[in-house]
DNA sequence: TAGATTGTTAATCGATTAACAATC
DNA sequence: TAGATTGTTAATCGATTAACAATC
């Protein structure tokens, strides 16, 4: 069901949601058309993205706001809470220890892991830095089902096979270094510098 | 000309330069069919991905490494120097400001702007801390050409309000809101939350 | 020469858009 | 009823893959 939908359209569907979370003005319902103008999208392609969740739209009056961004929310998994770490307590892994935005998709960010013992036993963001080494323990004993990795390029490959070992399927990789982890597993990658590159590029 | 390569192929690129300088080993040749296999990437794709940089790849031989390198870094343009700021010193920002990889892209972090008294005036990772209200006077005198906007998504709007005053023409927007710009200013998004979310959607 | 590789042209596949029937 | 909107089926567009000639 789920793997059925395209990951371009799985990719607009939070845009969708942060649109709908912030317009409205107690408006009770919204038109694909109107999503279509306010993002630059085909208003044809936001029904079809719409489809994939459990939203019904209503000929003439379009879809009821409140039932869209419940299905949304439904969809994307935002009433399931799920556990996250954060690999690498530097500068971004603190950042994200730190950022309140997780909990809109039902994330829980519970801990980070490092090696640096200077930072192993304490806490940033009101949350424990663990030794790397007790990942696998940890891991198991919080529930963790996604990963982020902040660690320098160098350790990338490392943290992503303890993960593996861990058995935590799910990884956002911000290294710019292709992680190769078996079947079931997923990563996806952010290289922010790449990412302004590109964007130097196209201007 | 650079207009003409999907933004599929644009960003397969950092990739094929990422992997082509923590590889090879001495090695003095790589083929499209090497690259591929390593990527996960069709081969015939990768050559034509590698087309739109002027590399020239030898039949029977494959690329000279270090040729297709440097047609990799022209073609992102590492070899022309570009400014960037970033728009928000809180953690996120803070992170960037300390972060090494821009470099590789021909891009110099050379500031920050926050609209916290308690930070401007001061330095983050030896970059200095302007006043937002004094965003137009810096970035002309800075020449800056690319913004990294990492304020809450509150303030978001406006500083991409700012930035289109100032004409910084290239954003990359970590804020989870759709940033309107004018014709022939560029906005990339990054959301940090959704892409995880996305993940355990996936898995 | 035979074989490996590139680069290009044609075919396929998937995502987006257009057309349109259904409905309230 | 007329008009606005959804949801679906068909057409288009663009990206990926397959086929293959060229080459060293």
């Amino acid at each position: 069901m789920k793997s059925d939908i395209p990951v371009t359209s799985l990719q607009r569907l939070p845009v969708y949601l942060n649109y709908l979370k912030t317009s409205g003005n107690g408006e009770q319902y919204i038109s694909s058309g109107a999503i279509a103008r306010a993002l630059s999208l085909g208003e044809v392609l936001v029904r079809k993205d719409l489809a994939f969740t459990s939203a019904q739209g209503r000929t003439r009056v379009g879809y009821v706001r409140e039932e869209l961004i419940a299905a949304l929310e439904e969809y994307l998994g935002c009433n399931n809470r799920k556990t996250a770490a954060i690999f690498g307590a530097g500068g971004l892994g603190s950042a994200l220890l730190s950022y309140g935005g997780f909990g809109n998709y039902g994330i829980d960010v519970v801990a980070a892991f490092d090696n640096d013992s200077a930072k192993i036993g304490g806490e940033i963001g009101g949350k424990p830095v663990f030794d790397i080494n007790e990942a696998r323990e940890k891991t198991r004993e919080l529930d963790v089902k996604l990963a982020v990795i902040c660690v320098p390029a160098k350790y990338a490959k490392d943290v992503a096979d303890v993960l593996v070992d861990c058995g935590v399927r799910a990884i956002l990789n911000f290294a710019p270094v292709l992680l190769k982890v078996p079947e079931g597993f997923v990563v996806r990658n952010i290289d922010v510098a790449a990412n302004l590159a590109i964007l130097s590029v196209t201007q």
